[in-house]
RNA sequence: GCCAGUGUGGCGAAAUGGCAGACGCACAAGACUUAAAAUCUUGGGACCUUAAACAGUCGUGCGGGUUCGAGUCCCGCCACUGGCACCA
């Protein structure tokens, strides 16, 4: 099937930079490094052994095959035992002898058998001498293990690098290949035309071991891939590799724990020092050897002699952190001769020896440094309707090849025709394709019929936004600029006009703007596709200088999933659905919106209470108390009841009358605190989005407001200003009260400035401070607020309670904190 | 397994290294009411003492540490949530 891709990786490295520009949570930017998973090595390039006689050479194997691998580790090169490719990769036919080598352990062949057995399963593995990784003396020395060895194939550092390349096709066309074999899961090996003769557990050659266990591979769905994870399978190829290193002839093997996709598609195995590779080793009987210890031992402690199962203790386990390299030629162990050319890493720390072989391999080469990510080409096409269409022609040209074209700009945007049947066609073709007018519609051409996937347009819709009726550029300059520069003054207010009563011109609340989307609050679960594809693409516009920042979104924030009553995950089934129309017709739009920025803070998950609803229902209860009259209330009730279609709604709100305890009055400096308190938690915690404690805030000025026996007309004005942004329908209505009262000219609520606290009428004269005893909390004291460190100490020592404590004891020291605490310190 | 985050009353939660539990819910008692709802007032971490209160002891997942002082900082665990999962 022929699909679209767009080459999100070629926009790895500035999706990743770019993250430290922005202001996400750092488990979202995590989320989106791993997904990048970009990993720094080298690709080494290992040349296929071509041994002679004994039936073991190949018949396809061009003279100088190189197989080229992947690692993060090129400083664990010495200790590479042996390779490994994945099923699918490449040179695997060319490679796969007519005949196993000779001697080589029969676990290596796999296992023919029926059923669902897994090649040379676990259980299976005949005894190795050595399954306990523990034990002492089982050096896996490879003399043994591998079969022909000591046949040194000097490598070659006269072939180009490029030259021969054995690098896999890339990886994407091969999951489609790979689920287009349908049969056989779970069947390998299966009993067939592979098996020469009944009753072999193993199998009789290579290519029938390969084989079957690519097919095996193949069959095998996602899920089984994960579930078996643990369990290694693979077979020999029968051909072998030579380490450039050192010269050793090491086996490749095909397994399924290599990914095509990744890297190369091939490895160099190193099972000392990576889990996988020691799994796998385990249990296949592969060599393992160390050649990396952890730093603290000393070199001279290490010799071949010592080195597993020696003075240093057997390895137990994979060493995979960084540590210091140790064998090297210069080790004299397990050295081939190079003819000179040798790279010696022993005794350097890892990054040491990781730069100095990179820079070998090149000089050789060999090898060169390489950056892998796993982030994959983005599969774009979908065959469904609903999509947007790629305005895309296929032509012939005059030897009659397809080729396609793209749409001139002049006829875009291009609207999918009208279909009566969604359905694909009956030869499989996308629904697209039964649109034959539309299809044809081009003299010559045909029309792609593949159509967007869902994410295009969630790619891109926030600056269609900001620019939604032009129909000549999917965003005007002008407006790009404007909404998303980062530059531009995104907060101008049309119509408002400033009038005398007003302390400060809205323009005050004009601050720099945040460029691009000002705030994005959005769920984890678009974490790495959304938010991944949707700076991918806006990169790409940016760099066709389309759009005038380099990320869309500079500051995002997760709000946090609202659980059931039950504290679950709210689902259908679960039967903990809240549904919001109700909620809304129970309480109103005010309560809710109240409640969900009261619940908590907005990151955090938390469960919804309807009893919660209630509280801050009551709370604007208590706001409405506050402000209008209670007997006109319970008149304007009982007209309610009454009322005629006659009689207009207006009219009966009018009966409601404001509360007589408003006056225009001056307020009190206990009222302004109150009021001013108010306001600088308010305004600072709206910045910082933490909504609940501002909501407490302004209850804690309610509950006191309330309590007034004459409430000054300014104070509840500014207040109403707070609570607009949380409760705007309330807070509207109540000040077109205020304002048919007072009759003060000002326009809707919405439109006035932000209220600024005055820091100087917080100022307390007097304050109450703890004071402790060794430490613990005794008594509180009230003191002038700058109070100075003696009086601070001998009010401290006044204190009744206090005394209880010192008497008769000696201070040995006095610790003052102006304004916080004192404490004394006795003994 | 790896990465990230979170652990505080009966519940949702507050708390620049300085009085743990603001604010709200649930609960209890009282006021108003024929009654209920609504509203208002008061109480409210645990333990111990007390008629009640005061006072006292303990208390922020567990174990250590730094500090005059730790929910907050450091080290090591445990549990839960989210993400990734053979990525070389």
């Amino acid at each position: 099937m022929r699909q679209w891709m767009l080459r999100i990786t070629a926009y790895a490295e500035k999706l990743l930079a770019d993250l430290d520009t922005i202001d996400w949570s750092d488990s979202l930017k995590e989320m989106q490094r791993n997904w990048i998973g970009r990993s720094e090595g080298a690709e080494v390039r290992f040349k296929v052994a071509r041994v002679q006689g004994s039936g073991t050479e190949t018949s396809n194997l061009e003279p100088e095959t190189f197989i080229t691998v992947f690692t993060t580790r090129p400083d664990t090169l010495f200790g590479a035992t042996y390779m490994v490719l994945s099923p699918e990769h490449k040179l695997v036919d060319q490679i796969v002898p007519n005949q196993w080598p000779e001697g080589i352990p029969d676990v290596w062949k796999g296992k023919t058998g029926s059923g669902n057995s897994i090649p040379a399963s676990g259980n299976s593995i005949p005894a190795s001498g050595n399954s306990t990784p523990a034990s002492g003396n089982s050096i896996p020395v490879s003399e043994n293990a591998v079969p022909v060895s000591g046949n040194s194939i000097p490598a070659s550092g006269n072939s180009t690098p490029g030259s021969g390349s054995s690098i896999p096709e890339s990886g994407k066309s091969f999951p489609a290949s790979g689920n287009s074999i349908p049969e056989r899961r779970n069947s390998f090996p299966e009993p067939g035309k592979s098996i020469p003769k009944a009753g072999t557990t193993h199998f009789e050659t290579p290519k029938a071991a390969v084989e079957a266990y690519r097919v095996f591979a193949a069959g095998k769905s996602d899920l089984e891939r994960t579930e078996l994870a643990k369990d290694k399978s693979g077979v020999f190829t029968g051909a072998y590799a030579i380490n450039p290193v050192n010269g050793e002839k090491i086996p490749i093997w095909i397994a399924d724990y290599v990914l095509a996709s990744y890297g190369t598609g091939a490895i160099m195995a190193v099972p000392a020092h990576d889990e996988r590779d020691w799994e796998f080793a385990k249990k296949f009987s592969l060599p393992i050897e160390q050649v990396v210890i952890p730093i603290g031992l000393k070199p001279l402690e290490i010799s071949p002699k010592n080195f597993i199962g020696g003075a240093i203790g057997p390895l137990e386990k994979p060493f995979c952190e960084e540590g210091i390299a140790i064998s090297s030629p210069e080790s004299g162990w397990r050295l081939k001769d190079l003819s000179g050319e040798r790279c010696d890493i022993k005794g350097l720390p890892t990054a040491e020896a990781k730069a100095k072989i990179s820079a070998w391999l090149e000089e050789k080469g060999l090898g060169k440094k390489t950056i892998n990510y796993k982030l994959r080409d983005w599969l774009f096409s979908r065959q469904r309707y609903w999509g947007e269409p790629f305005p895309i022609i296929w032509k012939k040209d005059a030897a009659g090849n397809l080729y396609h074209e793209a749409l001139p700009e002049s006829s875009l945007p291009l609207l999918p025709p009208t279909l009566e049947d969604y359905k694909p066609t009956a030869g499989g073709e996308p629904p697209l394709a039964r649109a034959k007018d539309w299809l044809h519609e081009i003299p010559g051409a045909t029309r792609e019929t593949n159509t967007m996937p869902q994410w295009a347009g969630s790619c891109w819709y926030y600056l269609r936004y900001t620019d939604a009726k032009n129909n000549s550029a999917f965003v005007g300059k002008d407006a790009q600029n404007y909404w998303m520069g980062a530059n531009g003054c995104k907060l101008k207010v049309e119509g408002c006009k400033l009038d005398s009563s007003m302390t400060q011109p809205v323009t005050s609340n004009l601050q720099p703007a945040t460029p691009g989307v000002d705030l994005y609050v959005g769920g984890t679960e678009h974490a790495v596709l959304h938010l991944l594809y949707a700076r991918f693409w806006h990169k790409v516009l940016f760099d066709l200088g389309y759009v005038s920042t380099p990320e869309p979104f500079y500051k995002l924030v997760n709000q946090g999933l609202i659980l059931g009553e039950d504290g679950q995950k709210m689902s259908k089934s679960r039967g903990n659905v809240v549904n919001p129309d109700d909620v809304l017709v129970e309480y109103g739009a005010d309560a809710f919106r109240l409640y969900e920025m009261f619940m908590g803070p907005l990151q955090d998950t938390k469960p919804w209470n309807t009893k919660g609803v209630e509280g801050v229902y009551r709370f604007l209860g208590r706001v409405w108390r506050l402000f209008v009259d209670e007997n006109s209330e319970t008149e304007f009730e009982q007209a309610e009841t009454l009322t005629t279609k006659a009689q207009s709604h207006q009219d009966l709100l009018n009966l409601i009358k404001l509360n007589a305890a408003i006056k225009d009055v001056a307020a009190t400096p206990a009222q302004l605190k109150t009021l001013h308190a108010c306001i600088k938690k308010v305004t600072e915690d709206l910045d910082g989005m933490r909504f609940n404690t501002a909501i407490s805030a302004m209850m804690v000025f309610v509950n006191d407001a309330i309590t007034w026996e004459t409430k000054p007309l300014a104070v509840l004005r500014e207040f109403l200003i707070l609570l607009q942004p949380f409760a705007p329908h309330i807070a509207e209505e109540l000040w077109h009260k205020l304002l048919s009262a007072f009759r003060f000219p000002l326009s809707a609520l919405a439109y006035q400035p932000w209220p600024k606290f005055d820091a100087a009428l917080l100022v307390e004269s007097e304050i109450e401070i703890p004071v402790q005893v060794n430490g613990k909390f005794r008594d509180t004291i009230k003191v002038a607020v700058d109070a100075d460190h003696a009086t601070l100490e001998a009010a401290a020592k006044a204190s009744e309670k206090v005394q209880t404590f010192i008497a008769g004891k000696t201070i040995k020291k006095v610790i003052i904190v102006p304004k916080r605490m004192v404490n004394l310190i006795v003994g």
